[in-house]
DNA sequence: GTTGACTCTCATGCCACGTGATACTTTATA
DNA sequence: TATAAAGTATCACGTGGCATGAGAGTCAAC
């Protein structure tokens, strides 16, 4: 049932290369592998490279994609339906640049005028209706509004906040050989997890648990969290599971 | 009347940095610049700029469309006309994007049941059915031509074929410092005609004018014939166009 | 048991810009 | 009229998404 690159290649119509490539930085690795190193891909792998080409096709960058589908509170269902709609946006775009061919004809033979402005019409990216719905959707709108707190403090208010936080790191970083799992681990991811909520609004324990993993595969805050002790990111990523999980049922 | 970068950036929706960018390559130089080195661009700058869009929303590399543009027998209303088709085919593409998303939820909800095959419908790309009537219009059929030719000749025929036409350059090289419209230019270059006709089948004199322009614009051929004399390349390229010319009407 | 189609992993290259940095020019405002 | 703000210029380097080999191993078919 499974099968090789080629085979996917010529379902899909894109190249090995590109296989090899999602493989290589993450975004689709198969299910399984021969012995020798050949790559099988299942009929799940199927339906998430699908996912993948939905996304692509409306132009989001592949790291983004990573992002959004590695989620686990990515909905599928829920993309689908906005993807839907954002292809039908896509199609009115391309309506309006055909719209302007047609009127650039007309244009040639001298047989109507047309306004610089008219000759670009359909051109334009840049406002995408759905843009804010997708944001609310997959964007990173919780590291945003971090930021855009973070900016509003004051010099003293922020300097309060960092030490609060250093506190807490320098505490998970001294327990990070220990097990994730430990009583102790545990309090201090609670504390940050309160911290957080405190600080920051609410945090579900789905999206604590999406923000652990975005501090394993986010290099700007594995560099930032790993200064207070090498490898405190994986450390947390795994506690904060831990966490989500114990609490949530 | 003339805009700047900025204003032109901001019509079109693309960045003041493509702007720089296809200046840099040649692909649309501003008809004028200020003194102080502003570029400024005018209505017939815009229309070429809008001819660059639509290429590049068919998927044309910018080299590309730098050639076919380039091209002295390029054909503004024929280049419309079979972009409008083809950006229809996109849209039929489109469309079965979005057909494919609407199975895919249904899909999901199991009510139906989808192939491998149906969850990949319309994003294949590789066979769009006016990319041979491209070819001919823009296409560099003539040189994949005698490419294909030349790579079937046994080794013999090679280097028959390479004498003959040695022949030929050197008796153009020995001209090439007189007029290229002179009576014996005129007549080597009718030999060259007629063994191209001869040898790669029918080149019409349009294609022959192009093909000049090509071993000036493309350094492969440049080199290959400045072999021969320096400048040769630019004195056939000149010979060619007034054979092309005086022959037609 | 050898061809030929397919696969693997590097390594390097390429295209179409993005992103500063630094310096100069033009327009708007005080 | 001076000064700030906005725009523009030219380097120079970086990046994303693969393409294109090179070299070696794997697998089914005749």
């Amino acid at each position: 049932m499974a099968m090789r690159v080629k085979e996917v290649a010529d379902l899909v119509g894109i190249s090995v290369r590109t296989l090899h490539y999602y493989d290589e930085i993450g975004l689709l690795t198969p299910e399984k592998t021969t012995e020798s190193g050949y790559r099988l891909y299942t009929d799940d792998d199927l339906e998430e490279l699908q996912q993948i080409l939905f996304f692509k096709e409306l132009g989001f960058p592949l790291k983004k994609i990573k992002e959004i589908i590695n989620n686990p509170s990515f909905d599928r269902h829920k993309a689908l339906v906005l993807q839907r709609k954002m292809l039908l946006e896509k199609r009115r775009r391309l309506d309006k640049m055909i719209a302007t061919i047609d009127k650039t004809i007309q244009h040639m033979k001298g047989e109507i005028q047309m306004t610089n402005k008219e000759k670009f019409e359909g051109f334009d990216f840049r406002h995408n209706p759905y843009e804010q719905e997708a944001r609310e959707l997959w964007g990173d709108e919780a590291v945003d509004k971090a930021n855009a707190k973070i900016g509003s403090m004051s010099k003293a208010e922020q300097e309060a906040m960092v030490r609060a936080m250093n506190s807490i790191y320098k505490k998970l970083a001294a327990l990070r050989h220990g097990s994730p799992e430990s009583e102790e681990a545990q309090a201090a991811i609670k504390e940050w997890y309160d911290f957080l909520n405190h600080n920051f609004g609410n945090y579900s324990l789905e999206a604590f648990k999406g923000l652990g993993q975005m501090y394993v595969d986010d290099e700007r805050f594995t560099k930032n969290i790993d200064q207070f002790g090498e490898g405190l990111a994986k450390f947390m990523r795994d506690a904060m599971a831990v966490f989500a999980d114990q609490n949530k049922k």
